[in-house]
Formats: C-alpha cells, sequence, structure tokens
DNA sequence: ATCATTGCAAACACTTTGCATACGC
DNA sequence: GCGTATGCAAAGTGTTTGCAATGAT
C-alpha cells in the first residue's frame, strides 16, 4: 500500500492525515512484525525526534476505534498492533519472538457458538517454529 | 474433585499441599470463572485474614510452573486463570462479563501448522451471549 | 481565531522483587 | 532447627489522564 492509499484510508475513516498518524499506520500496514508500542516508539523517534509515547498511545486507540487496527495480545502483558485485514490466527515462537500469521477458517470455530453475537476472535498459537527446531 | 484429590495432584506435582495452595487450587477446579488474581485474593482473604495478594501471585506462579494451572489473557491486560483440563476456547460477553468455554478440536487449527512445534494454544472469542442478546 | 493534534508529567493499575517473618516437618 | 511458605513494602512496567503547548486551516 503506497502512501497515497494510506491518506485515503485515513480520511475515509474520518481522520485526519497527520504525518505522525500516516507514519504509525504506514508502518503498521508494511511491518509484518505485529509491533508493540515500544517498538513502534523506537522505530519512529529515530525520524520524528520530538515523538512522544502518549501520542503513540493516543494514535493506536483512535486507529482502534476506527477500526482500521486490531490490538493482539500475543503474551502475557506485551499488547501489540497491527493493521486490521481478513480473519488469520498467530503464532509466536518462544526462540525467536517471531510471530507468524497463520491462514485460519473462521468457521472451523464460530460453528460451535450457534446464538452468540461474535464480534472479534483470536487465535494464538505458541511454541517453536520450523527455523529454531 | 474433592479435597482429597486436590491434595494429591498438589503431591503428584512434588508441591507441599499447604492451606493456601489447597485452597487456591480447589477455587480454580470448582468456580467456572477464570478468575483474576484480584477475584482469587477477594474470594479467599474472606476467609484467610492475612492472606497477601503477592502469596497469589506467587501460587499461580509456581502452578503455571509446574504445568497444573494455565493463564489466559482473555482481554487487554486482565489476566485469568484456569485448572488445566482438556483443550477447549473462551467466549467473553461484553455485556454480562461471563466467560463461556467452548468445546473445540484442536487439530482444526494445528493442521495448518506442520513443522511447528505446538506447546500452548489459546482460542478466544468476544461478543454478546444468548442471555444478552 | 478556532479546533484538533501532540506531548509532558503525574497518576494509575498490575506485577515482580528483596528481604524478613512464620510455619511445618 | 532447617528449609519452605508466606507476606510486607518497595520497585518496576505498561498504560491512561489532565492539561498545556503546538499546529493546521
Amino acid at each position: 500500500m503506497n502512501n497515497e492509499n494510506i491518506v485515503t484510508v485515513l480520511k475515509e475513516n474520518k481522520m485526519r492525515p497527520s504525518f505522525i498518524r500516516v507514519k504509525i499506520y504506514t508502518l503498521l500496514v508494511e511491518s509484518r512484525i505485529h509491533p508493540t508500542v515500544d517498538e513502534i516508539y523506537e522505530q519512529l523517534s529515530k525520524e520524528i525526534l520530538t515523538l512522544s509515547k502518549t501520542t503513540v498511545y493516543n494514535t493506536l486507540k483512535l486507529f482502534i476505534e476506527k477500526g482500521i487496527v486490531k490490538a493482539i495480545n500475543i503474551e502475557g502483558n506485551e499488547l501489540r498492533f497491527e493493521a486490521q485485514r481478513g480473519f488469520h490466527g498467530h503464532f509466536k515462537c518462544r526462540e525467536c519472538g517471531n510471530i507468524y500469521d497463520i491462514p485460519m477458517n473462521e468457521k472451523e470455530i464460530t460453528s460451535v457458538l450457534e446464538g452468540f453475537n461474535i464480534e472479534d476472535m483470536q487465535v494464538l498459537v505458541s511454541g517453536i517454529c520450523p527455523d529454531c527446531e
């Protein structure tokens, strides 16, 4: 997704495409690392020297409210973020720390939940990835 | 599971079945509420007036190391605990806060992960339950 | 000029740590 | 009496809040 598309997404969702918002959303769309707040902050503060962590928090909160970003709880107290896209699960390698997206059919899970109104779903798997075996 | 079984499980896993450990493990086995540290603390400190939250943390940490308890991350930063048993997912109702166990076949999820060494898996669904619709 | 965005500092909530005390065998 | 279990107080971590400063139109 190029810069113009990023701006378009923000505008479509009624957000002013400020420099920082474009940067944060671009990072989420282009990197596949499901970064934490700290990782986003470290990455962008190289370029935006006055960036504050509060702004990263505020911006992510806004993105989540607008529905273009999703928070994922890979582990304990480490909250991570990714741009919304089709349904998939996550695998975290205990050794290298990499997070892999897992293609997945949500029907297999939701079929059991008749009568429940499903709003969100997360599948988190952990263990050792093929590279670290 | 009666009191004697609880003691047996603790002993089998090389833990001294102290009063507090038996109480905490019993609560996890018998209640199905997937309590937070606070809920465990509130519940048990009625009876054990000198109980400290540190002890609840220590005990849960021990149980997790020994593999008889599992931590689950239902939402954001609220860590919950349950006694280990067969694989299942969780549904949390946004309205009433109840957490339901979802029967589930793990094979359907792991089949995609050939080459990965799977150690743990969590399925978390949220929305509105039939009672709150 | 006005309103939205950004950012500092402080508050907050949750969890862990270090060490002292108490308990069980 | 010795080693483990418990618990207080303090430190650590991640996140939110209040408000002031800055920026865009």
